[in-house]
DNA sequence: CAATTGAATTCAACCGGTTTTACAACCGGT
DNA sequence: ACCGGTTGTAAAACCGGTTGAATTCAATTG
């Protein structure tokens, strides 16, 4: 069963029918031209291309650049429950919107970055979403991005609000009685590393905390940042090392968090009791780790839907202007801050 | 900067150089033709071509049938560790041998599937990678699974030796001194449910074990299956109520042993102390949780490659006849698994 | 010196559609 | 009988390449 036969083409369908290629076309792409055929030679035509399942071949009408319905997706990594959310939500937009899309993960590869951008360019990509990734322009490409990163061109941009996720987090921490906060900085690389240590400054001036320079850690990339947990062991190491004074930790993310939790537990400390730590995401690890993470929230489905969203826009309209949107992060509080002890 | 203008085409890059399109597109294609060309002309148009940067147009190019260099890859779920891990193994191969690919998920709709899969194919994919993915066959469209789903027509499947998974986590459960031991079914839609509660017959006969009808649970899929965690812990209390007697549990897979630590541990069990539990998969969650999972390890990032690799050997080698490969897990031990408390 | 050969390149058809323009056939009006 | 205006369909050019057959021109040969 099953035909392994090659697809009927325009050509044969025409000559079934016993009209011209033309014709056939015209009626196909329901053209304003073929208002003037008559109804029967429209009817036949319908009727012919269902029953011999004709299908226009996608090459030969992308040739007359036609719309590719198809975008690609940048992304650092695959994997992390983080990129792999926003995917989702980024998938289940174009799915409803019948398009179909590349993925390419780069590891932070510059050359791979813009080597992948041509290549989804060349396959007919109408637009890229990129993923806390850098780029630079590409001609009659459209782009939008997710993340905090920012572009010498303009172009849409989701960002989370990240000066207001850590507000939420330091107040949360303040309101439970600490004082003397711990913080994780992101490596370099990262694209939320400097907005949220910055925001982190900031909040900590509006509360009258100081931050005391033996609190403060920043990431090393291990081993090409495979195991971002491990990095945050490492990190939650060396800041008990430099000060055992702090009684609260405001890690970069989640992962970072339950690295740090890790050192910490391994160093016979009790968590939320003696230290309570908060992270930075959202992502599914942390409500399996123990105790269950209280982190920031980024609504990583519904930004990958607006990105998608937008992006849709952008190519449907093309002189739309990018524009910057801010989403708000909530804090979810779950069982790894508790009130200070000190307090 | 940057030109806005469109690339230039075959023809243009012909009239620049003053010869005709053929001579070009042969040099460029390094045809065996173009050996009787003076080497001057060559070196000419290949110039030439760098120089204005001359991209032959994909869909041009595609129209007289080469090759797309094209996969795609269909899932049930982004976003679980275990998409992601083959998706990444995959995309390792993929990457380095020069392909690009589509994915879609489909969340276990059949309509859905089959859609994918032709539109796939009229993209020009040269083949599909089906990670735990039922289908049927498409005419002219190689396909590569991954997973235990039985198809009905012959394919390269890459699957999992799960009796050999099942065994070393049964005699290693058996070595602890585990007799009475619940099991966790998987859900009838998963591709490996059957496979591995086979395997757990038969490893419990060979040990002599006797498998006790309410220490058995079946997964139920809640609200879309996205919460498999939960659906482990709905299953994790089902078996509390309807037994007390085991000291051991073999889940399904990590997720739903995370789920059933916790229903445990919610119900004043401790782990391992009062029963062992071991998953399977080994997901980055299994680190993650308290106490780390003992579980059975998939080698999901060279399952991924290894089914991109075997995809790309049938579609340059049409007539390669497809085969089944098995590969073999390993146990893992954590310390969620200790000796019977009964022992 | 015409004919043969061979090297270097070009012609022209084709891939499978889309779209602009052309063309018969028919109509009524004068 | 002649003209202008539909109406229904087809021819032809085009999108941007690829490729087997054909051409040109010069050097070699009978």
């Amino acid at each position: 069963m099953g035909t392994p036969a090659k697809p009927v083409s325009l050509r044969e369908l025409a000559a079934y029918l016993g009209l011209s290629r033309s014709t056939v076309s015209l009626v196909l792409n329901n053209s304003p031209v073929a208002q003037g055929l008559t109804q029967e030679t429209r009817d036949r035509v319908l009727k012919a291309a269902t029953e011999l399942h004709y299908k226009a071949n996608y090459f030969a009408r992308m040739l007359n650049n036609k719309r590719s319905h198809m975008v690609g997706i940048l992304s650092p990594d695959l994997g992390e429950g983080y990129d792999a959310a926003i995917l989702n939500g980024i998938e289940r937009l174009l799915l409803e919107r019948d398009y179909l899309y590349f993925v390419s993960s780069h590891h932070w590869n510059r050359d791979l970055i813009k080597q992948r951008l041509e290549v989804f360019a060349e396959r007919g990509a109408e637009g890229v979403i990129l993923v806390n990734t850098p780029a630079v322009s590409v001609p009659n490409l459209p782009l939008v991005s997710i993340g905090s990163l920012e572009y010498d061109f303009p172009l849409t941009q989701i960002t989370l609000d990240n000066a207001h996720g850590i507000r939420l987090a330091l107040e949360h921490l303040y309101a439970l009685g600490h004082r003397r906060i711990a913080f994780l900085k992101g490596h370099t690389q990262s694209s939320d590393a400097e907005s949220r240590w910055a925001a982190c400054v900031e909040a900590a001036q509006g509360l009258r905390l100081r931050i005391h320079k033996e609190d403060v850690v920043q990431l090393k990339r291990i081993d090409d940042g495979l195991d971002p947990i491990r990095e945050g062991y490492v990190a939650g190491k060396r800041l008990l090392n430099a000060s055992q004074k702090f009684t609260a930790l405001l890690a970069f993310n989640d992962m970072s968090a339950i690295g740090a939790i890790n050192a910490f537990r391994d160093a016979g400390k009790q968590i939320p009791e003696e230290i309570s730590v908060v992270g930075f995401d959202d992502i599914q690890a942390a409500t399996i780790v123990q105790p269950a993470l209280t982190t920031v929230r980024q609504p990583l489905i519904r930004m990958g839907m607006l990105a998608a969203t937008e992006l849709l826009a952008i190519i449907e309209d093309a002189n739309l202007q990018p524009r910057q949107i801010s989403i708000q992060p909530e804090l979810v509080i779950r069982q790894s801050s508790a009130t200070c002890p000190r307090g």
